[in-house]
DNA sequence: GTTCTCACA
DNA sequence: TGTGAGAA
């Protein structure tokens, strides 16, 4: 049981997320929420999508795959979507600044710095 | 398969 | 806080 996740994850997770853009279909198989569900919460403005190259259907980004499974998380224990809403909010507010903040200090103490346009 | 809207609980 | 149904 002992937790060996090091690096591999993270080194997983970038490529990974930063191509998981799905559509309906897939978020709802894989969170079990319906898509009429989905898109009620997009309606409610709590989740965001982008829509495709035809701009007829949506696609989501793993944020708000997180924010998706978040949510149905908060609702199974017992919170109103609206509570729901503002807790995820928070999270992403903080996670925000605080990786924002830790960017900031590593870009001050990154000496190699050749790196052109 | 997806979209939207209107109605309904 | 959602769902059903019809139409595109």
């Amino acid at each position: 049981m002992t937790n060996n996740n090091t690096s591999n994850d993270v080194l997983l997770d970038f490529d990974l997320l930063s191509r998981l853009v799905v559509g309906i279909g897939e978020v709802s198989d894989m969170t079990s929420i319906p898509r009429r569900k989905i898109r009620y919460w997009e309606e409610k403005g709590i989740i965001q999508s982008e829509k495709d190259a035809e701009g007829s259907t949506r696609r989501y980004n793993y944020i708000n795959i997180k924010k998706v499974l978040l949510i149905k998380e908060l609702l199974e224990d017992g919170y109103t979507l609206d509570a729901a809403a503002q807790k995820v909010e928070l999270r992403m507010k903080s996670m925000n600044e605080t990786f924002r903040q830790l960017a900031k200090f590593i870009d001050k103490d990154l000496p190699t710095n050749d790196q052109k346009e």
